[in-house]
RNA sequence: GGCCCCUUCGUCUAGUGGUUAGGACACUGGCCUCUCACGCCGGUAACACGAGUUCGAAUCUCGUAGGGGUCACCA
């Protein structure tokens, strides 16, 4: 059985890399009819670690991700730490180092000033005894000038000299609190993870994580190394390039499965396609096609594939969406017309319901350099015949075609051009040049309503 | 600095020895048109560089350059 596993740090909140990775170790682990794992990493900073796993629920839960069973917290697992460490202590795999934080940063100034590589020379490794007064960490016994090779499922062979990229590193603080790379090792094995996939910042960890392995005697889970995302500029993702907790993307109007394909796709690929359902994703994801390369954060293609998955969302859908911008459309009679209308021209549900109040209330200024482009000296007569028009017009005015009847009629009558009444209208209802066909957005308001607002435009245009 | 990784249009990418190097976003010309969008048709634009191997290289090898990651009693 495939079991992955997604392992933050608890920061407070999840960001979009670590949505992508922890997508990818869904996705995987659910196409293979596995289990996709979640655990805190919160062996040092264990303040916020509740908060942070409602977080990243809480994230999960909008874009549709859950974890198989309950939520791991390293902090409730220090006896299973322990418990190992003390086995690689019988072992002899393992040795108490009394060497204390000041010698240790003395010896690695004088190796940076002799411009050689910092590392703990091993002086304790071989030391049997003890030293009053001085709690000791625990180190492990790394093997001396040895390759450590694996196969990373997307970087490919990665081999190291254990001599070059590692000393007998700590497994146990003074205060016996575990480390990072040991527990990561630890953690995988008892939670049966058989996939590990990750960001590449953890690649150099990986040689670490391999010589517990070896230690203990465990099997080597299989390892995906993801790289990076990169900012617009190509340079490390950061605070100051927007948008970096899920939750956001939320706030500002995308849809989760617009955020997922976005995500998915960077760094990821399947033949030409850009539009994959959740259901794609799950049948055509395999972490052996993503790219060895970082790929930049691009913030207009997400705001394509958000206008997309807007443009192909049901009505019923559209509006439980809108609700969240404090738009309620259920009782808006020609909510259909209106969805349509704006379906199309909505990046976002956020401009969505900026659209939607436009139309749906009344203007209470009016756009200036509309005003002076399209209300000559004749609108005000056209406005008022229009007016008297509308006001004796005797046929069912209902649906987007009716007015546009009703136009037709009007210009028949009156010997008038559509551009002549267009923008009038237009200007009438929503303030400003810009908006969805005049028909559509006449059948939304309704006949009365369109009454009271070009009443109100000819107001303003006689003073 | 040591070690490791990476390098196809501006961006995301397809491509696995023989292609006019394909698609998408963005940009742009046009059509549609009551404005703005949508849509449709078209255009600009890339194999980092240098050596090899080969009849033939974006694809294989080796260098160079550039970028990134990592070197903690952080994760």
């Amino acid at each position: 059985m495939v079991i992955t596993r997604f392992a933050p740090s608890p920061t407070g909140y999840l960001h979009i890399g670590g949505l992508r990775t922890a997508l990818y170790s869904y996705l995987w682990a659910k196409k293979n009819d596995g289990k996709f794992l979640l655990r805190i990493e919160d062996t040092d900073l264990k303040r916020n670690s509740k908060e942070a796993a409602d977080a990243i629920e809480e994230a999960f839960k909008w874009v549709g991700l859950k974890q198989d069973g309950d939520i791991y917290y390293q902090s409730d697992r220090m006896d299973i730490y322990k418990s190992y460490i003390q086995k690689l202590l019988d072992e002899d795999k393992a040795y108490y180092c009394y060497m204390s934080k000041d010698e240790l940063d003395e010896l690695r100034a004088t190796q940076m000033k002799n411009k050689q590589r910092p590392r703990y020379d091993r002086r304790y490794r071989n030391f049997t005894g003890s030293v009053p007064d001085v709690k000791p960490v625990v180190r492990i016994k790394t093997p001396v000038n040895e390759i450590i090779k694996f196969d990373d499922g997307i970087k490919g062979m990665i081999s190291v000299n254990t001599d070059e990229v590692m000393d007998d590193f700590i497994i146990a603080r003074s205060d016996g609190s575990p480390t990072y790379n040991f527990v990561v090792a630890i953690d995988d094995h008892e939670m049966g993870v058989t996939e590990v996939i990750r960001g590449d910042d953890h690649l150099s960890n990986t040689p670490k994580q391999i010589i517990v392995y070896r230690a203990l005697g465990f099997d080597l889970p299989k390892f995906y190394h993801v790289p990076m995302i990169l900012n617009p500029n190509g340079k490390k993702l950061s605070k100051r390039d927007g948008a970096m907790d899920v939750m956001e993307y939320k706030k500002e109007g995308y849809l989760p499965e617009a955020l997922l394909n976005f995500l998915v796709r960077l760094g990821w690929s399947h033949k030409d396609q850009e539009i994959f359902s959740f259901k794609e994703m799950l049948e055509l994801f395999n972490p052996k096609d993503i790219n060895k390369s970082a790929s930049a954060y691009n913030a207009e293609k997400l705001l394509w594939l958000n206008s997309n998955f807007i443009k192909n969302s049901s009505y019923e859908r559209l509006i439980k969406e809108l609700k969240f911008f404090d738009l309620n459309l259920e009782n808006i009679e020609k909510k259909e017309i209106l969805i349509d209308a704006l379906r199309e021209r909505a990046k976002t549900l956020k401009e969505f319901a900026e659209k939607s109040r436009l139309i749906l209330n009344e203007p209470q200024d009016y756009d200036q350099k509309a005003v002076k482009k399209f209300l000559k000296a004749e609108a005000i007569e056209i406005a008022k015949e229009f007016l008297n028009y509308l006001t004796v017009y005797k046929e069912d005015l209902n649906n987007s075609n009716d007015y546009e009847v009703c136009i037709s009629k009007f210009l028949e009558e009156k010997n008038l051009k559509l551009k002549n009444i267009a923008q009038i209208i237009r200007i009438s209802i929503v303030g400003s040049a810009v908006s969805p066909s005049i028909y559509d957005i006449m059948a939304i308001v309704g006949q009365n309503e369109l009454i009271k607002r070009i009443k109100k435009l000819i107001k303003f245009m006689e003073v």
